[in-house]
DNA sequence: TATTGTTATACTCTATAACTATA
DNA sequence: TATAGTTATAGAGTATAACAATA
């Protein structure tokens, strides 16, 4: 193959945009990875910690992930004694950190941050904010 | 659960970028519905289209796909009558589009800018050129 | 009716290893 | 040694459907 190709996908936004979210979630999961858990799990933890008593159909909603696909992820932090199920209202059920899982949610934060960091180094800090701000305004 | 949730998640730069990949992603997988093929699929047409004769590692590295993952890929594209294989040097075998795949090469690159057209509309054409330099300079 | 938690299931995409063949 | 094509396999992530319980 010569050595000059043509990329038709370059000048689109979309392919930039999963490439550059592909190498982001690599950076979080290798973050994550001492402490056996990925970015899923860490996203969930750091929401229950922000919101005690959260339910998991809240979870779902915040993250973009469907309910069915939350349950086993709780049921495996509960496993690992992170995570408590308390029962709520009607059918519902609040989620807590158990003390174990407060205690490791500095590591889930440092750990959480690994991919912000690759991209800020990478694009700079006014790059990184201002692509922040385009992108929530898209629903 | 009450109204006002925290979400921990939201400015960080990495929780939008999944999340609107998975959008445009989303967008492009529908557009393409109409041909049975999804995003990669049409990646690798579009590919192979611009280089003629490309082999199936090259469009690999051109992609950030497997070429272990290319292959299945391009036997469907062959057995659906869009794509030929032809022996090169050594190993290698280019690819190339039959007749009928140069046929439908309009209705992907027409489908293959959904995703593009979805984030444009939301964000604007400024803000699009802008997150497009961003992107482009992250390796 | 609508929502929650849950299980089951299937599909897509990705990652790794191993093998043959060419250079 | 390095690269190309291929097969097999495993894993992560996502999607839909269905059900019981509750409001």
């Amino acid at each position: 193959m010569s050595r000059a190709m043509r990329h038709p996908l370059d000048p689109m936004l979309g392919f930039h945009l999963v490439r550059t979210a592909n190498l982001a979630l690599r950076a979080v999961n290798a973050a994550y990875g001492d402490l056996g858990i990925r970015h899923p799990d860490g996203a969930v933890l750091l929401v229950i910690d922000a919101n005690p008593g959260i339910t998991q159909s809240s979870i779902g909603r915040l993250l973009n992930i469907q309910r069915s696909n939350i349950a086993p992820m709780v049921s495996r932090l509960v496993d690992r004694g992170w995570l408590e199920r308390r029962p709520g209202k009607g059918k519902t059920i609040g989620m807590f950190l158990t003390e174990s899982g407060q205690r490791i949610m500095p590591a889930i934060h440092a750990a959480s941050t690994a991919g912000e960091n690759m991209i800020t180094t990478s694009i700079g800090a006014d790059a990184y904010a201002a692509t922040l701000e385009t992108l929530k305004r898209l629903r």
